[in-house]
RNA sequence: ACCUGGGUGGCGGAAUUGGUAGACGCGCUGGACUUAAAAUCCAGUUUCCCGCAACGGAAGUACGGGUUCAACUCCCGUCCCGGGUACCA
């Protein structure tokens, strides 16, 4: 027998199957189908690497033996291609992505197949293929359409190395996901999706999937939901302040709102001044501000809120009184007639409509320009121009009023008086809240702030801003924060609270804004002790074993509350001073990115019409040749750079517009890749739902823990959208999901070239073959754990394939049925459950301890073990005179005759010490035992002068006596 | 800190879920074959004690307790290691 040439033998086969098209899935089978999936590489330039080895085997084998099993099995593979690595790799060395790309997918291909895998290459994709981004961007468009994917400017994580924004997913420890660079903050207009809106959904989804445990409470965490209540806190000046109330053209302090208002405010404590101006029915500028400016007292804390023709007047009583105030609330202010919707009025020629917006801004701390709806409808773009000019917070009130003309108009009182709404879970302690904290980028801390704080809560913010995010929480030391100088009103106990500013409440959770109870929370606890403020326990949480801060109890010091349970007084008490809220950690995706390789953002945007999604008929907007795909890094992507390209028509209106230049995050393409393996070729719609329907959901789902909250999170997004648009047939995607642990170098350090511990596959398959890869990796360690490579090992397994190799052939004709029975048995349940270390482990020993077997049992170890080592087998089998493939055998049931040993060691135990083992025959009683047990020396020695109390029998196992 | 997974010979790891702990492999030791080496084959290999030997005894699955006839496996507490999250109100 010659040595076992594995070049020769896995190539000649390879070819053998490849010409047979061995693999192919059929959409028109008849037998059941089965989807295996795994996760589809980027072909990097260095080609595939023991990390790619890991789950393809583990696919690989399943999918055999799933096909051996009777299954139409699909087994495909691609390219998720778009990404960083060919960028760069343009940018070094002026090669285009494309021809790069393509020349990886070339190497990394010849590299599956040289393991001898299975897939179905008919079905190849690849992202970067404009036939296939053209549905990633149509799918994109469905999202705009359904409202779900927007542009808006927030901050949001930049890496300042790859010059482009990251999602909040693709941030590790403050760190870029990629390159490992400190990630920064920057406020940018970006593209998001809304997947805040399938946080319910997403969650829901997990009950009912078949995958590991901690994935899903990954995912669970990720996406934090939390129940608690939204709670409003009236705000409430310092007792200094005061109001200076002026009314419009005809209006009179006794007219519309003002009385109301006036006494609101008064009823807090409040002076407030409304005098009447002088001749109101023909109001002139001059005669009115002086009327102001002599009769009414005005000083560092007043606030000055006009109405009408008042909010003019107002401005130019500011700029004449020329020192700083409070506040200026411009309510309805009338309109300026240079403006363009301008409608003629009777005072105009009595007013200059010049105003020094710097100047006012220079002397009030804050200002508030106030609209309700139909004044938005009428005059909406001047208001806005307004607020622009005075940097003025605008609100726009649901009031359907015209002009606040209303006797009552709570949204002037709510904004005089502005409410904070904060979230929390624990309702049940609002008579513990002795502070407010808002966090520093809070729309309402300007206006909170007081003249005597300002200067040190100004410099708190800018020192806020300085820190990363990772220094503002990494450090996690010492609480900061300043002092507003204003106050809240606790609305259970009625006391006045101060509020403070803290950078460890964060804008980006909840309202931005928390009630503080230090008494029933850890962080306010810290943060009261160190700025001396109030501790209030309402809780009496004795007895409840959770963490400090958790607990639950009686509650005391709450007025009526008290000795109510805390989740009674969760429900009443937010009845009473709140609503009920549900929020989430998760926050919506970035989804632009400011790079070249990468799907076009399908959409034009036009001065005229805004954004507007490309015609479907225009898909795929493929990526044009550029000369430099060097980042900008003031956060234009280098398509902005050509003009051919980005200057357009509009599909709406035909006039000149430009396209959007970001380009999508790389997981855009692998969150529906699973689909069009269905219908791959496809040019009508992304996947038929005929072949949807057979074919989805992914049973098995092999892949990386590293993915679970990326691209685990986003494919479910993307299924669950399509689904509940009609797209998709399968509600989740993937079944099943089995993740592998990651394989170390042989110094148990992580392989990188760097540390100079990477095994290549490549050498491992040119020395040992392919069948010795295939059954070592999985030899290393069980599928989910982190292993180490070893090098020696690797030996035991050569050994072994060596021994089947060199099996002596001349067969038994034994009836020795016992072991071959109970290796199938054993090979069906480990690959079953993905064991595939003990199931290497089975087929030497089962070698080991049959020297000699039947040609028929021989052909059903072969057949057992093809999965595994497909070339080798494929070779025996035909040497064995078979013309078919082994690889379409069907796979070897076992015998539940055969599988029962005849002869059992039985074990006899002596106050539960092992004292003796017999040879037995299976199903012998305890009589027949006990009379064997008794005779054995030993264990008539351990029973010497003893009493026998009691006699524990298992059957086929062991006898155990009891004695005293 | 919280959520997870784990801790078993010199090493990687087994153990049907409460029933002989250490399968299988590596390594090591001894032997056979060989002029020699490689390859291969055979035997041994948790620790300690007794012994010519044994299917003789004791201890032993991170540590300390507990439940049980019987615990790597179940319960309580503690310590380490890996993964995830991170001031989420």
């Amino acid at each position: 027998m010659k040595t076992y040439n594995h070049k020769e033998i896995e190539k000649k086969w390879q070819e053998q199957w490849k010409k047979e098209n061995l693999y192919h899935a059929a959409d028109d089978s008849s037998k059941p189908k089965k989807y295996v999936l795994v996760e589809f590489p980027y072909p990097s330039g260095e080609g595939l690497h023991m990390g790619h080895l890991r789950p393809f085997l583990a696919g690989d084998i399943y999918s055999r033996a799933s096909r051996m099993n009777g299954f139409e099995t699909l087994y495909p593979m691609g390219w998720d291609a778009f990404g960083l690595p060919a960028e760069n790799f343009a940018i070094k060395k002026g090669v285009h992505p494309k021809i790069s790309t393509a020349k990886n997918i070339e190497n990394a291909k010849r590299q599956l197949q040289s393991w001898g895998t299975s897939f179905d290459w008919d079905r190849e994709i690849n992202t970067t293929d404009p036939e296939y981004y053209k549905w990633t961007q149509w799918i994109f468009l469905e999202f705009y359409k359904a409202g779900l994917a927007y542009e808006a400017t927030g901050l949001i994580n930049w890496c300042p190395k790859d010059k482009t924004g990251l999602a909040n997913e693709e941030v590790i420890d403050g760190k870029c996901e990629r390159c490992g660079t400190i990630v920064e903050k920057k406020e940018m207009k970006q593209w998001y999706l809304r997947i805040t809106e399938y946080a319910e959904k997403l969650l829901e989804g997990l009950d009912s999937l078949d995958w590991p445990e901690p994935i899903k409470q990954q995912q669970r965490n990720w996406i934090g939901r939390s129940e608690g209540a939204e709670i409003d806190f009236e705000t409430t000046y310092e007792e200094k302040t005061d109001f200076l109330i002026l009314h419009g053209y005809t209006g009179l302090p006794e007219k519309n709102f003002i009385p109301w208002l006036k006494k609101e405010l008064e009823s807090k404590g409040y002076i407030v001044q409304a005098p009447e101006l002088p001749n109101s029915n023909d109001p002139k500028e001059e005669e009115q501000v002086e009327f102001v400016l002599k009769n009414s007292h005005i000083g560092p804390n007043t606030i000055i809120i006009g109405h009408s023709l008042g909010g003019v007047v107002a401005q130019k009583v500011l700029v004449r009184y020329g020192k700083p105030i409070s506040g200026l609330i411009l309510i309805a202010p009338a309109i300026d007639p240079e403006f363009h919707s301008a409608v003629e009025r009777p005072f105009w020629k009595n007013f200059t409509w010049g105003f020094d917006y710097d100047e006012i801004i220079r002397l009030t701390e804050f200002r508030t320009v106030l609209s309700d709806l139909k004044e938005e409808q009428k005059r909406g773009s001047y208001l806005k121009f307004l607020s622009e000019k005075l940097k003025a917070k605008l609100i726009s009130g649901e009031s359907n009023r015209e002009h606040f003309t209303a006797p009552e108009e709570p949204i002037i009182l709510n904004n005089v008086l502005p409410k904070i709404r904060v979230f929390t879970t624990r309702p049940d302690t609002l008579f513990g809240a002795t502070y407010m904290v808002l966090a520093p980028e809070h729309a309402l801390v300007t206006q909170l702030t007081t003249q005597d704080q300002k200067s040190e809560v100004t410099r708190y913010i800018a020192k806020t801003n300085e820190k990363s995010e990772l220094e503002r929480t990494a450090l996690e030391k010492e609480k900061t924060g300043v002092f507003t100088g204003s106050y809240a009103i606790n609305p259970a106990t009625g006391q006045k609270i101060p509020i403070w500013i803290a950078d460890y409440v964060l804008s980006t959770y909840g309202t931005g804004a928390i009630m503080a109870v230090p008494a029933h929370d850890k962080r306010d606890y810290e943060f009261a002790k160190k700025f001396e403020l109030g501790i209030v326990k309402v809780v009496n949480d004795e007895g409840d074993r959770r963490l400090p801060y958790e607990r639950d109890g009686r509650l005391m010091n709450s007025g009526k509350y008290n000795t109510i349970s805390s989740a009674t007084a969760r429900a009443q008490m937010t009845a009473e001073f709140g609503i009920k809220k549900v929020q989430y950690k998760l926050r919506d995706w970035v989804f632009s990115r400011q790079r070249y390789w990468g799907e076009p953002i399908p959409i034009i945007h036009c001065p005229k019409c805004g954004a507007v999604p490309v015609p479907e008929e225009d898909l795929p907007v493929k990526l044009p040749e550029v000369e430099k795909y060097e980042p900008t890094g003031t956060g234009e992507s280098p398509l902005a750079a050509i003009d051919s390209w980005v200057n357009v028509k509009c599909p709406k209106c035909g006039g000149s517009a430009k396209r959007e230049t970001n380009t999508m995050p790389q997981w855009a393409g692998s969150s529906w890749y699973w689909i069009r393996y269905t219908d791959p070729k496809n040019d009508k719609e992304f996947a038929s739902k005929k072949l949807q329907q057979h074919w989805t959901p992914v049973d098995i789902y092999f892949g990386g823990m590293e993915h679970t909250t990326l691209h685990l999170l986003y494919a479910r997004f993307w299924n669950l959208f399509l689904y509940d648009q009609g797209h998709v047939t399968a509600k989740e995607p993937f079944a099943k999901r089995v993740p592998h642990g990651i394989i170390l170098g042989p110094d148990e350090e992580k392989m990188s070239k760097s540390r100079g511990n990477v095994v290549n596959p490549d050498e491992i398959v040119e020395k040992y073959g392919a069948d010795t890869l295939r059954m070592f990796e999985p030899f290393l360690g069980p599928h989910e754990a982190t292993v180490s490579w070893n090098d020696q090992g690797i030996l035991g397994v050569k050994r072994f394939l060596d021994k089947v190799w060199r099996y002596q052939r001349d067969f038994e004709e034994g009836d020795d049925n016992n072991h071959i029975h109970k290796l199938v048995q054993k090979i069906t349940g480990d690959i079953q459950n993905f064991k595939f270390n003990t199931a290497v482990a089975s087929f030497m020993e089962f070698l080991n301890e049959n020297k000699e077997m039947s040609r028929e049992n021989w052909e059903t170890f072969l057949v057992l073990l093809a999965p595994f080592a497909p070339h080798m087998t494929e070779e025996l089998w035909h040497q064995l005179g078979h013309k078919d493939s082994i690889h379409q055998q069907s796979w070897p049931k076992f015998d539940e005759r055969y599988v029962r040993d005849e002869n059992v060691t039985m074990v006899v135990q002596v106050l539960g010490r092992v004292r003796a083992s017999m040879a037995m025959s299976a199903g012998a009683t305890q009589e027949e035992v006990r009379a064997a047990a008794l005779l054995d020396p030993n264990v008539k020695k351990h029973l010497e002068g003893k009493e026998i109390v009691k006699e524990i029998f298992v059957q086929d196992k062991l006898i155990n006596f009891v004695v005293k």
